[in-house]
DNA sequence: GCATTTTTTAATGCATACGCAATGAAATGC
DNA sequence: GCATTTCATTGCGTATGCATTAAAAAATGC
């Protein structure tokens, strides 16, 4: 059985998140306390306690008598989230390569990139976003600092919602793979730089990819 | 006139926070909401959102029916911070190098590294820490990330109570000012490779010595 | 004595109530 | 009509009270 018993403001923390990242709450859009309390059938004390988590967490902001707003992206908020990421990724795929892992100990990275490539092949990108992530995620937490995991988690929700837009109007990221897997070899061989170079390559050309797009779409905010 | 309104909620977090940081509140001490709540002679209320807050800030853990505890740094926490401002100041470096700033726009920088020298020349380390902070603080602002601004601002937190013990155990930073010297340089002069790597080296070797430190005292917790 | 159960205690999570102040509407003056 | 003031509304900040339940203390059995 699953742990039914959930205090009210984690279950109001897990909830505004899902329904963020599903767009329910969609971005730019203004929510009063009593709005999100009644929604989620609870008293405002632990919405309130939610929100202000989530506001710490950048995904949206309280307004007093506006209410709470949740925060549409902007190309300048991806340029800089990007950047965040690819400073704290690359640092711990360097990391992760001076550490000496097993290849067992990588085997959820190889899982990633195997699962990447099959997703490719049956043009499934909700499947390859997710293997995407997972790849991500664990590139960092090999990393071994748990601070660098906790921002990246952070940086990676805020771009989490605008994803559902921007994944199906990009090219097929078929090319991405082969990053992958160089940074996958150079973390088993033990090779920092190189594991290094080669991220952080992959995520500039990231970040140019997806903020060429939205300026191809003139998508200013999402 | 300075405003005086302030919410409680935010008169709270300003106070809690105050007092983490002059070890008042003290590393690894525990305190009952209701104890803070007297503390700052208001409801438990507007302590707990403050303590929310401060918890998703990493300054202090709230673990039920034991009470807030205030976090103490260990070395490993003190590598994990230091690697990440390492990376993300440097980056805010090679960006305000990018960015083509004026004499003008370097003012504050220019400052900072004056006051260090004169604080080093008196000996007053309180002025220099406060001037390091400072030239840190307007480095990031001038790397355009605001990102990067919050999350350096959150890990300078962290050190922060630590730094009134360790300030006066190391040696007088008498040669410190010369990296800061070069980044300055490097920034006026657009030479964005040269103002990443110097601050690089900069903290890798603060970081260094100030592990080096806790280890020679045997200070396994701050 | 020591382990186990029962009872007591009290800190928290949350609902609720309410005053204040900000916002918009209505009224007033020009 | 337009600007300004007054008024009404209502969302928020905060205090308060209470049920829950984890932890401590006491009681019981061996």
């Amino acid at each position: 059985m699953t742990n039914k018993s959930l205090s009210n403001s984690q279950r109001a923390l897990n909830e505004l998140r899902a329904k963020i990242f599903s767009g329910e709450l969609s971005a730019g859009s203004d929510h009063l306390e009593s709005e999100l309390a009644d929604l989620l059938e609870m008293s405002r004390t632990p919405v309130r306690e939610a929100v202000l988590t989530l506001e710490s967490q950048g995904l949206l902001e309280m307004r007093p008598r506006k209410g709470v707003r949740i925060l549409p992206l902007s190309p300048d908020d991806m340029n800089e989230i990007y950047d965040v990421l690819t400073e704290l990724e690359s640092h711990a795929a360097e990391r992760a390569a001076e550490a000496g892992h097993s290849t067992e100990d990588l085997s959820r990275l190889a899982q990633a990139i195997d699962d990447m490539d099959a997703a490719i092949l049956k043009e499934d990108l909700d499947a390859w976003a997710d293997a995407d992530d997972r790849f991500h995620k664990e590139l960092v937490v090999l990393g071994g600092n748990s601070r660098i995991e906790a921002i990246v988690s952070m940086m990676s929700d805020q771009v989490r919602r605008a994803r559902s837009t921007t994944l199906f109007m990009r090219p097929l990221p078929t090319k991405s793979n082969a990053d992958h897997r160089v940074v996958y070899q150079a973390i088993r061989d033990g090779d920092p730089e190189l594991a290094r170079s080669t991220h952080k390559m992959h995520r500039q050309h990231a970040k140019k990819m997806l903020v060429d797009l939205l300026q191809k779409h003139r998508l200013r905010f999402l």
